[in-house]
DNA sequence: CATTTATCCTGTAAGC
DNA sequence: TGCTTACAGGATAAAT
């Protein structure tokens, strides 16, 4: 499940429900899971083997557990990376009950209580073992941290952003300026902030830009207090229950539905091979202003 | 170099 | 009722 929010709230499942327990086996019956993991798939088995699970971490989307070798005492240094991709989802499970049709990784426990079980129908995501990682894994490294972490430095983020030339949008889902934020909460922050998608980071004032941050800041912890946003049974907890922010989006997913602020039709526009949702008049598109180029073309 | 696009998959819903 | 097409919450290598 996707952004920031239902990721968190996954991650709080596994602190909960598998931190402290040890690793009896895990079991690849996809291939594509582990891809990522360079040694393969049985590689990526041998190294969780008799590992205890320390803790459950998150940066922006991803997710690891930080592993510590049973019975050494120790401190934890390698990682089992998780991301989820588009559909990927980590679910409790009974031991005894059937694998359901798109369970990719099953990892059992010593104490043969309830395994965990990667699931993942449209296998976008991926685990990797990641060895030294556990503090933050080297693959990882690219992702920039996300607003809910104590060391987001906004002023450092408005300003690389105001530096862009490229749309607002695209700059909210670059993981490497700020990570977490993906297509639904990119527009309801900017639906809180009335900042059209599609104009420059660098045509924001500095006002504009710490408004957007308000709002991605405010969507990202209200989604997280209501469990997440789902919209089918995709996007669920470890437990299999899916949150019910999806009843508060203002546009996500709402083409043709009034604006709550403003009563407006809200309006979809293609936007990089999907949609992007806005309100047409609380957020009003911008003024095309021609490049230097094209004016010397004209003017020629 | 910054920025955009094409691609990896499966399943569902809409359109004909 | 099929069959085809568009679309889905992401990340990344390749192209521009």
């Amino acid at each position: 499940m996707p952004e920031l929010p239902e990721v968190e709230v996954v991650r709080r499942g596994l602190e909960r429900h598998v931190a402290g327990r040890t690793i009896r086996a895990a079991q690849v019956l996809h291939p594509r899971a582990v891809r990522r993991h360079q040694p393969g798939a049985e590689d990526f088995a041998a190294a969780v083997r008799g590992q205890v699970i320390a803790g459950a971490r998150r940066r922006g989307k991803y997710l690891w557990l930080p592993l510590a070798s049973a019975g050494a005492a120790g401190v934890a240094e390698d990682a089992l990376l998780v991301h989820l991709g588009m559909s990927g989802q980590l679910l409790l499970g009974e031991p005894d009950r059937p694998l359901s049709a798109h369970v990719r990784v099953r990892f059992e426990f010593t104490d043969l209580g309830p395994d965990l079980r990667f699931t993942d129908q449209r296998t976008f995501g991926h685990l990797v073992y990641a060895r030294g990682g556990a503090v933050l894994p080297a693959l990882i490294s690219h992702i920039a941290p996300d607003p809910l972490e104590p060391t987001f430095d906004e002023a450092a983020v408005i300003a690389k952003l105001r530096a862009r030339h490229g749309t607002v949008k695209a700059a909210l889902l670059d993981q490497s300026l700020v990570s977490g934020i993906g297509n639904i909460y990119a527009d309801e922050a900017l639906w809180r902030a009335k900042i059209h998608w599609a104009r420059p980071g660098s045509s924001l004032t500095r006002p504009a830009a710490a408004r957007l941050f308000a709002g991605v800041r405010e969507v990202l912890a209200e989604a997280l207090a209501a469990g997440g946003t789902s919209f089918d049974s995709l996007y669920v907890n470890v437990n299999g229950e899916s949150g019910y922010f999806s009843r508060s989006l203002a546009v996500y997913g709402r083409e043709g539905k009034p604006c709550p602020r403003c009563g407006a039709p809200v309006r979809r526009e293609k936007f990089a091979n999907r949609s992007a949702y806005s309100c047409p008049v609380c957020q009003p598109r911008p003024r095309v202003r021609a490049s230097v180029r094209d004016l010397r073309h004209h003017s020629t």
